[in-house]
Formats: structure tokens, sequence, C-alpha cells
DNA sequence: TCAGACCCTCACAG
DNA sequence: ACTGTGAGGGTCT
């Protein structure tokens, strides 16, 4: 007979859940007295960190875990990631502010979803319009007893069905119609989102770029947060902040420069550079707000 | 490459 | 309190 539990303690070191679980790559969790409640595919699911653990409750007892540990990518060994970046000083700054950031192994249809939202939008706000998406649309999820109602992240084929009013209901704005056709795209068939995994990434990118409202940055995004490859190198507005002022403080590069910049500098793990750089700058560095004189 | 448009919300200045 | 203004993990034409 097998075990099944409603709670399972990961081993996991090196590990800032907090920082990752906050950090701009998934946008449904909310921390709750001291732990992080979020839904996982069907699975509400309640985190919080121990010593070199991380302590997971779900809302039905399940007897094969492997979806979080997927999620949360434990198993990787966080130094030997770090030790691949190049010795300089930002990084070794961002590495040193941000102990233990992670990236997250998310999936695909709502990571792309999601990144289709967070063009020109705050951290907060995309969260927001991504709770209310799935509040709206998406399939209510067992919880525990107590607990107000979750929701998992809606399908393709429900967004596809939506009007383009009930999206923009959701505070989308103008993004509505690209979430939309892109939804039926996916939903089609027309672009199939499992068959990225087995590609490289160049191949794997151009597939995203076919749907409306996915450019380079985006497709970056799902590749890095929802596929693993370490190659993407998603250049928002603070990374590229980051990148002109310390790699490139006489001009600004072209973007055939800086994409080779990106592509080779970083090394093996640029993506994981990438999230570091992010982080360090959105969260450690002075807000444009406060260092006016 | 380079604008400008695109929705909407929030923070902040006055 | 109330309005004006700017900007926010971009993409498209």
């Amino acid at each position: 007979m097998r075990i099944t539990e409603r709670e399972i303690i990961i081993p996991a070191t090196d590990y800032d859940l907090p920082g990752t679980l906050s950090s701009g790559q998934a946008f449904r969790w909310r921390e709750e007295h001291n732990s992080w409640i979020g839904v996982i595919g069907n699975h509400w699911v309640r985190l919080r960190s121990s010593s070199n653990s991380i302590i997971a409750e779900v809302a039905e007892p399940v007897t094969d875990w492997s979806w979080l540990v997927d999620f949360l990518q434990t198993h990787l060994e966080l130094k030997s990631v770090l030790a691949t970046f190049p010795k300089d000083e930002p990084l070794g700054n961002a590495i040193r502010a941000c102990h233990g950031l992670r990236l997250l192994r998310q999936n695909p249809w709502e990571c792309l979803a999601s990144f289709i939202l967070s063009s020109t939008k705050q951290i907060v706000q995309i969260q927001q319009i991504v709770e209310l998406l799935c509040i709206r649309f998406g399939e209510p999820v067992p919880v525990p007893p107590g607990h107000s109602p979750a929701y998992a992240f809606p399908s393709a084929m429900r967004l596809a069905a939506a009007t383009e009013a009930e999206l923009r209901d959701c505070k989308m704005g103008f993004r509505a119609p690209y979430l939309r056709e892109t939804a039926r795209m996916i939903h089609s068939g027309e672009v199939i989102l499992e068959r990225l995994y087995g590609m490289d990434v160049d191949d794997a990118r151009a597939e995203l770029l076919k749907l409306p409202g996915v450019g380079r940055k985006i497709a970056d995004c799902v590749l890095l947060f929802a596929y693993g490859f370490q190659a993407a190198f998603p250049v928002d507005v603070w990374v590229m902040k980051a990148l002109q002022h310390l790699y490139f403080p006489k001009r600004r590069p072209s973007r055939k420069r800086l994409e080779k910049f990106t592509q080779t500098y970083f090394g093996p793990n640029a993506g994981y550079a990438q999230q570091y750089l992010f982080h360090y700058m959105r969260t450690k560095q002075v807000s444009r707000r406060s260092d006016r004189p």
C-alpha cells in the first residue's frame, strides 16, 4: 500500500523561498503567516521554509509529489550554478544580496499566458490581473477547511472561448486580444507547447514568436521559467538598465551586439545570472523615487 | 532601427 | 480631497 500524506518535507539548501516566489517569475503566490500559499496545477499548496528544507502542505492527500519537486527545482545544486558566473563586481554583489534565489520550473501555458499579461505592467498589477483571470475562468480546486477558495489557472480552451470584453474586465487592457488569440492558437494545436521540450532553444523560441503578444522578451521568459533553457536571457527594462550601466557605460549597444554579449559573457547559466541581476536591480538598488536630491 | 499607439491602474506632486 | 502626470518585467505597425 502506498503512503498518502498531506504534508511533505523536501530537503533544500541554499533556497530563499520568499525571495524566489516573489521575484517576478511566478505571479500566484501570497505570503500568509510566515508561509506562502499558491496553486500548482490542480493543487492548492502552502509552503514554508525550515532549516535546510521546505515544508509543503496540500489540501488532499497525494502519493506522488514529483510535480512539486519539479516546480521548486530543489535538487539543483545552486553553488555549482553560481560558480559558472563571470567573476565581476555586479554579479558578485547580486549573489551576495540575493543568497538562495532560484529559478522555478513552471507550467508552460500558465507561464506564457501570464507573461503576455506582463507587458508594461508592474509586478503587483500582473498579480492582480492573473488573480482575476483565475477567479473568473479557472476551475475551483480543493482547499483545506477554513481557507478561501482557490482556482486553477484557466485552460487555453477556456480563455479562447472568452470574449475580449470579458478579458478586458480582468484589467488587462490592450493585452486581451493577444491573450485570446494566443489561447486559440494553443488550443487549436497551431503551436504545441509540449513539443518545445525536445527542441533546441532557437527553434523553441521561433515557435513562441508565432504567437501574438509574444516578442523576444516574453518568449525568453517562458523559455527560461517554464522550460529551463539556460541560454534564454530575457532583457527587460531592469536588466537593460543593469547591462547598460554596468557593462556598457560608454554607449548603448546595438541589439545584435547586446545579444552576442548576453549569450557569451554570462556562461552556461546565463538565464540564472539574468535572474540575479533582475532581482538585485529591482529590490536592492536605490529606487528611482528616492534617489532624487 | 525608430517612434507612436495601445489599456489601465497606482503613486505621487501640487 | 481632488486632479494632473508619469510610468509600469513590451509588442505591433
